[in-house]
DNA sequence: ATTTATACTGTATATATATTCAGTAAAATT
DNA sequence: AATTTTACTGAATATATATACAGTATAAAT
């Protein structure tokens, strides 16, 4: 997004005060009391760049019609908690979602697809615990010691992900469970994404 | 709070689906147009009555001036982090607090104070490991088995609860680590909270 | 039985508000 | 060097908007 001036900054800050504080976007007229302008064109032609620059939207011809854009990443909005079960991909379709919960954009470091409910222990020694929520980024572009949510068939499994020429290991975080070992070609293997934070819910 | 109409709820209902559309509430045309209405004053009669019964409040004179009252508890806030540090107690004192993050009421099953950043790894078997953010609860009521942040004198732990009789006993999750044993008559001793949620941020 | 609240239509209007036009001036970009 | 963007003042105006007033009718509360 283009960069803004201080004045424009200034104008951007001056709206979203205005909402927390009213509950509804400031007039032109406002924003002049509140910056300290004499004219309402002051304020008008400040609205226009930052329309232009793509930071709010101006509905026209109405009054206080004024829409943030930038917060419509950080509305709040609700993602789906998808359960891990022993057979079967994590797909977003509606009989494996578990929930919906609320969420914050900025949570964690990265954005992500969706929550996958942690069942068993395979992870434990990696501080991922039975019924723990891992944010699963979706992305097939992982890193050695990532922890990925990889499907060999049908079955789903969360693992630190390591490759070295055309093998992958697939390696637990448990000693009770072993290492799996995969050719980057075999059929039926797939990258499905990537853990990028970790919600526990008690 | 007092209780709404049929018609009352769907006005209600109305205003809060405008705002999640275009950023600022309706004018009272824009109700009539949603719900069908043929005059202005049907709405703003509407309007009267859900002011007078708490659910909003109208800035007079000021053309979409609609405030949604009951929204405030829902509004996204934030909660401090504060860094565990070996010696000093986690006050929710300006020196001690590292960062403030967005979060949403409803994440954890029960409401917490703020969040405590783990330094260590004396309770990583029960999958709480270095630099995560255990959301924790203020209160000294903790049973049996329960996270619990306490203090001895300025020293601050991250332990597990175990009280029988006049001894409490502090659990780490580590074999490396050892119990702690005190008296509930100890001074210095207290319990500040106790962990009701976790966050990972990678 | 009377008052008050609910649930509207319909008309009217003062004013709140967006928005255009005419300028001035400095800074940034081309 | 010429053009565009930024950053305003100041005045004018069409219209968007809140809001009051006059009704009608039913349901609920006192």
């Amino acid at each position: 997004m283009k960069e803004l001036t201080i004045q424009q900054k200034k104008v951007l800050q001056c709206i979203k005060f205005y909402i927390k504080k009213t509950g509804f976007p400031p007039t032109r007229a406002d924003i002049c009391r509140e910056l300290g302008f004499k004219s309402p064109n002051a304020a008008e032609s400040h609205l226009r760049a930052l329309e232009k620059k793509g930071y709010i939207t101006i509905e026209n011809g109405a009054s206080r019609g004024i829409n943030l854009t930038e917060n419509i990443a950080e509305k709040s909005q609700t993602i789906p908690v998808i359960g891990l079960v022993a057979a079967g991909s994590p797909t977003l379709a509606d009989e494996n979602i578990e929930k919906h919960i609320p969420y914050q954009e900025s949570l964690f470091l990265s954005d992500f697809d969706y929550f996958l409910r942690v069942k068993g222990l395979s992870m434990k020694d990696a501080g991922i615990m039975e019924d723990d929520l891992v944010a699963i980024k979706k992305t097939s572009e992982v890193r050695n010691g990532d922890i990925v949510v990889a499907r060999i068939d049908d079955e789903v499994t969360l693992k630190y992900f390591q490759s070295s020429g055309n093998q992958i290991k697939l390696i637990p975080a448990n000693d009770d469970f072993d290492e799996i070992y995969i050719n980057k070609e075999t059929e039926g293997f797939f990258i499905e994404g990537k853990s990028v934070g970790l919600i526990r819910e008690n």
